[in-house]
RNA sequence: GGGUAGGUGGCGGAGUGGUCAAUCGCAGCAGACUGUAAAUCUGCCGACUUUAUGUCUACGAAGGUUCGAAUCCUUCCCUGCCCA
């Protein structure tokens, strides 16, 4: 797996932040990253040559979607995502356990999930068809849509499940991390570009749960291991603590991956916990929704404080929309739900992002940053 | 001048004797959103205040019938359409 060599470049003293160089068969990425989501292969409104203008380096797609449609045979045969859907830096696909779960969590009286030893059956949200994802199938899903990072086939337990289900779900997640790793290593043989795959830790909040996660899936020895089942409803310190007591087992020389983080707060303190990628759908699904993130914090463009602002949304942004807007324009665009105020408004939050990452890069090595995140922190929150 | 339909909260538009401060939609105001079933969802939205099974003023205006009227009657005002 020379394909992704992880280098690391500074290690922060006071934290335990690093900055480090991920390398895959679509380029480098540079960490701590964080990687817009674009779960249909687009992100939401974007083009490729915007996400690559406010700085992404990687994006996501997703395994759960794109079986279902178009199916991942047609991704495939029109050459993989990278080039079907113009975007030739790295790509990472989720397995589609997120979805599978959520699924299961969001319909309580109707399932629409069966869990079973080998897998998980469950029924399109789009046509109410049954379907079954077994850790074979989606290391099968995820090699055709061709990703340079493909994710493990995980059960994601909600926060506050009892603590014997969360165990069961962790162990399923073991016994089908194993299956994925056998699976993916057959299906490497014949790939041109290899593909990373990432296994998941989880045992929700439960701090033994997670140091058990943790040592069986480095035991596995991937390129890279990613943290699941955060951010899910647990309290932020919930999350800290968990991130504390699993990092002294986690490998230095692996990139370390936070799924499903998030806010401008939590990427720093995540950072300083030792991660190294983020994803999140905040970005991009609030700025639909009229939100977005400045250094002072949260703002919603809908509020009638902005209808006369005719400064940028954020002051020295440096992204196209701060660049050529005003707030007014940009609150005028979201209340008449033009999509063009949608795509300014996810250009500036996923900039804000690729700007505090980019800046958090910087600190590490220059050794800064510890008090670069509180100064962020104080004047954000 | 005659006939006819109608005048309801910022707008559109329900309601046609009590449970109506008045369905609903829009607009407005605010909130939520963390590996995207999300350009979605939620709350408030006559005035006032101790924000409540609270008080007040209200369905063109003024009278009347009734225990009780946005709803019935009378007159008036206004608007649309048709006829002269």
């Amino acid at each position: 797996m020379n394909d992704f060599k992880f280098e690391i470049k500074a290690e922060d003293k006071e934290t335990n932040a690093r900055c480090g160089v991920l390398n895959t068969p679509h380029g480098k990425i540079k960490t701590p990253v964080f990687m817009p989501v674009g779960t249909k292969a687009t992100v939401k409104t974007l083009s490729p040559e915007e996400l690559n203008d406010l700085g992404a380096q990687v994006i996501l797609a997703n395994t759960y979607h794109l079986y279902l449609r178009p199916g991942s045979d047609i991704v495939k045969r029109m050459g993989g995502l990278h080039k079907w859907m113009n975007w030739d830096k790295p790509i990472l696909t989720d397995s589609g356990g997120f979805q599978v779960f959520s699924l299961a969590h969001k319909v309580k009286n109707k399932p629409l999930v069966k869990i079973k030893e080998n897998g998980v059956e469950f029924k399109s949200h789009i046509d109410g068809s049954t379907h079954f994802f077994s850790p074979e199938s989606a290391m099968r899903i995820q090699e055709e849509l061709g990703a340079d990072i493909i994710m493990a086939f995980d059960e994601c337990s909600p926060a506050y499940a009892a603590r014997q289900y969360t165990k069961e779900a962790m162990e399923r997640t073991h016994n089908w991390a194993k299956l994925c790793k056998t699976e993916w290593e057959k299906l490497q043989k014949d790939r041109k570009d290899q593909q990373a795959l990432f296994p998941i830790i989880q045992g929700g909040i439960h701090k033994d749960l997670r140091i058990e996660s943790t040592k069986f899936m480095v035991d596995l020895d991937l390129p890279g291991i990613a943290i699941g089942g955060l951010a899910v409803g647990e309290t932020k310190d919930e999350m800290y603590n968990i991130l504390d007591s699993i990092n002294p087992y986690l490998p230095i020389q692996k990139p370390r991956y936070l799924m499903g983080v998030g806010t401008p707060e939590d990427l720093l303190e995540a950072i300083a916990h030792g991660i190294d990628m983020f994803d999140c759908v905040m970005a991009t699904r609030n700025a639909r929704h009229g939100s977005f993130w400045t250094c002072n914090g949260r703002n919603t463009i809908k509020n009638a404080e902005f209808k006369f602002e005719d400064t940028p949304l954020m002051e020295k942004c440096k992204c196209y929309s701060c660049k050529n807007y005003t707030a007014s324009y940009v609150r005028h665009l979201i209340m008449e739900k033009e999509m063009f105020g949608q795509r300014l408004l996810t250009i500036h939050n996923l900039h804000f992002l690729t700007d505090l990452m980019e800046k958090s890069r910087d600190h590490i090595k220059k050794g800064t940053f510890d008090s670069f995140k509180k100064r962020f922190l104080k004047r954000y929150l």
